[in-house]
Order: structure tokens, then C-alpha cells, then sequence
DNA sequence: GCCGTTTTCGGCCCGACTGTTTTCAGTCG
């Protein structure tokens, strides 16, 4: 019994109790439980049958350990089935599809007057869901509808980690090395890629398939294997030896579109094996003339022409950043105080620090009102004569109204050191109003850093309709900046349209959005977007010291 | 159902707005 078949059933009776409407407390309880299991590379089975303690792991307790247990002893749980044969056969096919939401199809169902998972998939494809119920509801099918789920980075990081730890200690190889497009930083993962270094390549794939109880192997070859994960994404495994390692891991960490233009100058990559060593890829670069080319910029933009003219940028890292300037505190929906959000930015080796909670309009997340906005640039003043090592910059995430006004009165924005300005209502304007609503809120003499410029939320949301490329002409015409949102569920600018603002001259803020101390180290994934954007430490404008950066702020 | 604990029960975020709703669920952070 894989983790994943039990996880799935874990998943099925979430769906049912949710069709139920059971209490949704217990709901969640069975989904995070379900999660958990999905991740776990130990194998669940083998622990129930050594007798192991199962609640050790967050999300499960006593009722939940039980019911895995019976799973794996038994190959079914009691209390499913009973819920199964009592439902609708429309409701049981659905848990078919753990991951669909019962409530939400049933919805789609009465809509559109279906119901089957077969029409559900057909009025899917035929855009109909979309149009009817929106791209949320549309997204939400088709994620729950595919065999194979796509993966946020961050995610992907503890499962690399385990998978890692799992090759090196419990198979034994030699050496192990992720590749691939989490080695690019792509922001989305569908498929992990090692390149491993061992004896005995069958051993190691008889032990992979026992990952996480059972990981069936989908494809292998003499040296390559690809495993389904029980996440939902693919493993894939490429052997390589001292003298190929470079060689192997250039090729399997792409892409494509780099490989092609790589291969132009290099020849063939299999018929390079034949040659000579390249025990690096650095080895194999400088045989041809090559600058390094980080794995970042790695996506057949120009990178291969640059590395062979030497002009490669040296790209931004997380140490050239010098302080944050997207961050909440308690006076709207952050976790800690300003005093504590300074002082952990200032044990990160910060010189300032922006204070940004969300503006009057923003209810839900606390928004602060202008009268208090007020009080708070004052105490902040205080802060800063009193000296806490750190400069602490008065700003705010001023939301930007429907009609493109700012969520503040001029005479108290023109108070602020800088701000922020986002779209957080609305997302459904047409293209033009929205593109148009932007713009208008640029010509505000205090409009400074569009935050999260595009509204997207990975594998949930595609973000509002903008013209990206008007609203990059305006901003360099009006002397606006762009953010990238650390965030790993925004990461907002993308990588492609930072690019594009950079080409157009306008530095880039890397933002976490931080709602709490602990969130200020999510920089690194805003640095990873801006490295594949090729930004450099000057195209970044948290990499300034305070004084230079609030030359660039028109006031 | 899980968790944490002023340890066995209460909290698990939430409040205004939107839509073509048919009186409420979904959605923004």
C-alpha cells in the first residue's frame, strides 16, 4: 500500500463528510492529513506494521492514525464505504477525484445542468466553466482533473531535500545533484530531475521504487528512469559517471529552448561524451569559449550569444539586498509589531526597512485609516530619532481604487518616504479599464512601486487582465517602479515581464510582502525570478543604499 | 478532527463587496 493510495482515501472521505457538510474543522483535519501523508518519503505501511507512532506527525492524531491504520491492515476503511454507499452515485464518482471539491462541482453540476465527471470534463475543454463560473472554478477542475500536478517552488524545495536525503543516505549513491527546472528556478514544478553518480543503477532503481511505500516507474532506459511521485509530479533520474558528470547535468537541466542554442556551438552533447572529460560544466563551457552561464538564464533568450561576447550581467544575489521595502506589521494584517519587524530585518543585516500595511479600503486585511496612518508616521518618527540601528521608512500599500485613485488623500501620502501601490479589488475589469485604472494611478506624484503588478496566484489564479507593455511605457515616462512579490504563491512580476521592464530602464524592487519576521527570508525566491530575468545588482532598487534610492522617489 | 493548554474544551482569521444571485456563496489580503 502506497502513501498515496491512503492518502487518497484520506482525501475521499474529506469529500464526502464536505458533501455532508460536515463540520468543515474536520474536513480541513482530513485534507491536511492527507497532504502530509502525499509527502512523506518513509513508508507509511511499513510503519503501521512496525508498530510506529503515527501521531508524531503534525495533522495526525488519534481518530486519523487509526483510520490509517485499518487502511493498511485491512486495504479499506469502514466508515468510507458507509459514507460512499449512502450518497448519490453522481457524489461517489467524484471521490473518484480526490482532489476535486464536491461542493464546487456539485454547484457546476446544477449550473450547467450535468452530471458526470465525463460532461464535467468535456464543458471544461469546451471553455464552458470557464465562462459560466469563472477561472477559478475552470483552474480548480482542471488541476483535480490531470494525472500529473504541477508544484510550487517552495514545495518543491522540501521534497528535493527529502529526495535527496533518500538517494544519498538510503540508496547509497555517490553523488547527487538536482537539475532540471528547479535547478533553473522556474516557479512552477511539474517534474524533479537528478543526475546521480552510483554503481549499480538497477539496485538504485529497485530502491526508488519503495519511496514513500511504492513510487511506480513510468519510463527508463540505460541511463535515465522517470518515477510518478506520489505529490503528483515526476522523478527523473539520470545516471552519469566522473568523466560526464558536466555533460549530463548541462543536459538535464535544460531547457529546451537553451539546449538548442547551446548544441549550435557545442555539437551534439551525446557525441561530446565520446570525446573528451567534462568532469564540470564549467569544463565544458570553457572548451568552447563559453562564459558560465548560470542555470537561472538558462532559457534560450540571448544567454548563449552573451556567454560567447563575454557579456553576461553578474546577476543580483541575496546579499546585495540592502533592506525590504513591501512589509506588514500589526496595524493592519501583519503577525508582529513594526519594533519587531525592525529588528528582524535588522538582524538580517538591513540598513532600512519599509513599513507597508494595507490601506483604509482593505477591511479584511485590517486596512489602517487615514487618522491612524497619521499617528503612525509619527511613532515611527520616534522610532527613528530614538536609533534602533535600522531605518524604518514610512510607507503603505495603498490600494488602488477601481477608478485608478489612491486609497489616501494627497496631503497625507506626500508624508510617506515611498509607497507601494496594488490592485486588490476588481480583478474582473476589462482589459482596458484595468490597463487604464494603472495608469491613472500612476500619474499620482506619489504613486512610486506597483506592487504585485499583475495579481496572479500560482496554480490558482492568472491574475487581472493588463497591458503590460503600456503600463512599462508609463511607468518610465512617469518615473514608477515595478516589484517583484517574493511571495511563492505571486512571484509577481514574472520573470519574462521583469525582463521586460528592466529592458525598458526601470529598476525593480525584490519585495517579500512579509506578514511576519520569519517571512523576510522568502527574499530569496523574489532574487531566483529577478536572476531569470537577468536583473543585475544595479537594476534592483532595494540594493541602494536608503539615501541614493529616495533620490529616485519623486516627491 | 487536531492542537494546545489558564489541560479535556474552545479555536481553527475574517468582513465588506460582488454578482445576474434568485437570498447566499465566493472572493479579495
Amino acid at each position: 500500500m502506497s502513501n498515496a493510495d491512503i492518502a487518497d482515501r484520506l482525501a475521499s472521505l474529506a469529500q464526502l463528510l464536505s458533501a455532508q457538510k460536515e463540520n468543515p474543522y474536520k474536513v480541513k483535519a482530513y485534507q491536511r492529513a492527507a497532504a502530509k501523508v502525499r509527502t512523506l518519503s518513509e513508508s507509511i505501511d511499513e510503519l503501521v506494521h512496525s508498530e510506529a507512532d503515527l501521531t508524531e506527525y503534525a495533522g495526525i492524531g488519534a481518530a486519523i492514525s487509526s483510520a490509517i491504520r485499518e487502511i493498511v491492515l485491512t486495504g479499506t476503511l469502514g466508515k468510507l464505504e458507509k459514507l460512499r454507499s449512502n450518497v448519490s452515485p453522481e457524489i461517489a464518482a467524484i471521490t473518484a477525484y480526490p482532489r476535486l471539491d464536491p461542493k464546487r462541482v456539485l454547484r457546476i453540476y446544477k449550473k450547467l445542468n450535468i452530471s458526470s465527471i465525463e460532461a464535467l470534463r468535456e464543458k471544461l475543454e469546451n471553455k464552458e466553466i470557464e465562462k459560466q463560473l469563472g477561472a477559478r472554478m475552470a483552474q480548480h477542475v482542471r488541476q483535480a482533473l490531470t494525472e500529473t500536478h504541477a508544484m510550487l517552488l517552495y514545495r518543491a524545495d522540501d521534497l528535493r531535500e527529502a529526495v535527496e536525503e533518500f538517494l544519498i543516505r538510503r540508496c547509497g549513491v555517490k553523488k547527487a545533484q538536482v537539475a532540471g527546472d528547479y535547478r533553473r528556478r522556474v516557479e512552477v514544478i511539474e517534474e524533479l530531475s537528478f543526475v546521480v553518480e552510483t554503481d549499480d543503477f538497477a539496485a538504485l532503481m529497485a530502491k526508488l521504487e519503495h519511496y514513500g511505500g511504492r513510487t511506480p516507474l513510468v519510463t527508463k532506459s540505460d541511463d535515465t528512469a522517470v518515477f510518478a511521485l506520489s505529490s503528483g509530479i515526476l522523478l527523473r533520474i539520470m545516471l552519469a559517471g566522473k568523466k560526464d558528470w558536466g555533460l549530463c547535468l548541462a543536459e538535464s537541466t535544460g531547457s529546451k529552448a537553451h539546449l538548442r542554442k547551446l548544441t549550435a556551438v557545442t555539437g551534439s552533447l551525446k557525441t561530446l561524451k565520446a570525446q573528451a572529460p567534462f568532469p564540470t560544466e564549467a569544463t565544458l563551457y570553457r572548451k568552447f569559449g563559453l562564459a558560465f552561464i548560470e542555470p537561472e538564464l538558462r532559457e534560450g533568450h540571448y544567454e548563449v550569444e552573451r556567454a560567447l561576447q563575454g557579456t553576461l550581467p553578474v546577476l543580483v544575489t541575496v546579499y546585495d539586498i540592502r533592506g525590504d521595502l513591501h512589509a506588514h506589521s500589526t496595524s493592519s494584517d501583519g503577525v508582529h509589531s513594526i519594533e519587531q519587524m525592525a529588528a528582524a530585518a535588522k538582524e538580517k543585516g538591513y540598513e532600512y526597512i519599509g513599513i507597508t500595511d494595507h490601506s483604509q479600503s482593505l477591511k479584511i486585511a485590517g486596512g489602517v485609516p487615514a487618522e491612524d496612518l497619521w499617528k503612525q508616521i509619527r511613532y515611527i518618527d520616534k522610532l527613528n530619532e530614538r536609533g534602533n540601528g535600522i531605518h524604518i521608512l514610512k510607507s503603505a500599500e495603498v490600494d488602488i481604487l477601481a477608478d485608478g485613485a489612491l486609497d489616501y488623500p494627497d496631503e497625507l501620502l506626500r508624508e510617506l518616504d515611498y509607497t507601494v501601490c496594488s490592485i486588490h479589488s476588481r480583478f474582473g475589469l476589462p482589459k482596458e479599464q484595468q490597463t487604464e485604472r494603472v495608469l491613472r494611478a500612476m500619474d499620482n506624484r506619489y504613486f512610486h512601486i506597483l506592487g504585485h503588478p499583475t495579481g496572479r496566484l500560482l496554480l490558482k489564479r492568472s491574475g487581472y487582465e493588463i497591458d503590460i507593455e503600456r503600463i512599462i511605457r508609463h511607468a518610465r515616462e512617469t518615473g514608477c517602479f515595478f516589484e517583484i512579490n517574493s511571495s511563492p504563491d505571486r512571484l509577481d512580476l514574472s520573470a519574462d515581464n521583469a525582463r521586460l521592464a528592466a529592458a525598458a530602464g526601470i529598476r525593480i524592487a525584490v519585495s517579500t510582502d512579509a506578514h511576519s519576521t520569519y517571512e523576510f527570508d522568502l527574499v530569496r525566491y523574489g532574487i531566483d525570478q529577478a536572476r531569470r530575468a537577468g536583473l543585475d545588482r544595479d537594476s534592483v532598487l532595494n540594493c541602494l543604499p536608503w539615501q541614493q534610492l529616495n533620490g529616485l522617489f519623486r516627491h
